[in-house]
DNA sequence: TGTGAAAATTGTAACAT
DNA sequence: ATGTTACAATTTTCACA
């Protein structure tokens, strides 16, 4: 009958066993309980509450698959920035929910300063970069302007576990 | 005796149950089988099958938990550029590994153009985004300028998931 | 809170289509 | 390559320290 309550995005207090199984699953999403237990010291059932409460807490967000661009053909990465003309916020956020949803686009950071927004995209090649600039970005009036990076390498960074 | 065998980088194919199953597992990487059977319109150990060649092709890179930046008591997100002076290749390579390992950097992009890397990154408040570029990035002595960008907000985009 | 053991669910392997 | 069945492993629940 209850619905989830809404996710907290109050600051949380983390012991020793919550870092381990969190750890655990930033590495292996998948790994079962039993071998998250083992890993936290903590007994089986006590490892599935803390893992319950993690994610209660709203520390723990979510667990999903990464796929590999490569692999699914889209072997060239860049950044584009994007920078507008007007900011109407309502056509704004037309805009951001567009560029979220093209094929292609893995992130769209919306930022202050000399860019709007900084779209992090894998495509199959030169020419879909520019077919899907010229097609999806720049089409938009509100887009004064774009300008795009070569990505050589990507890396996920150490995050924001505590030591 | 046999250890994995090195990860094809080689363009694959999807059918539709593929794609179904992984659109399932970046939802919720911890979905059960028989539920993702179930979604996929599979039997059960069909789909067990489909997972393991996912992985084994390479298009599963990894099933991983995501945690909340705000949560952990880092609400602020920035970008930092970082241009370099000198380019040696293997100093280079030893910088990227160390911002890549500092706490609060989500990820970093290796780039071509104006800048040389990008780093997203969570901290604590403003104090914290100096201490960290001021302590952790200029100090090295390659670093030749650095621009940071605030960021509003971050949005996981539709990826490379074909239609 | 954390634990251990029973009950319910789930994953896995063998074999047939 | 897919499905069915049977068996092993795992998760979950709950009474109790």
């Amino acid at each position: 009958m209850a619905g989830e309550q809404p996710k907290k995005t109050q600051q949380v207090a983390l012991d020793g066993t919550d870092v381990a199984i969190l750890a655990a699953l930033a590495e292996d999403g998948r790994m079962t309980n039993a071998a998250l237990a083992a890993r936290a010291g903590v007994a089986e059932s006590t490892c599935a509450y803390r893992l319950r409460a993690l994610r209660d807490s709203g520390v723990l967000t979510g667990i999903r698959a990464h796929l590999s661009p490569e692999a699914l053909g889209r072997p060239l990465h860049a950044i584009i920035k994007v920078r507008l003309g007007s900011h109407s916020r309502e056509l704004v956020h037309t805009l951001y929910d567009r560029l979220t949803g093209l094929p292609g686009v893995l992130t769209v950071f919306h930022v202050g300063g000399d860019d709007d927004f900084l779209l992090h995209v894998a495509v199959a090649g030169p020419e879909a970069l520019r077919d899907l600039i010229l097609e999806h970005v720049t089409v938009h009036p509100m887009v004064r302007q774009t300008e795009t990076q070569l990505v050589f390498e990507v890396r996920e960074g150490r995050g924001v576990l505590p030591a």
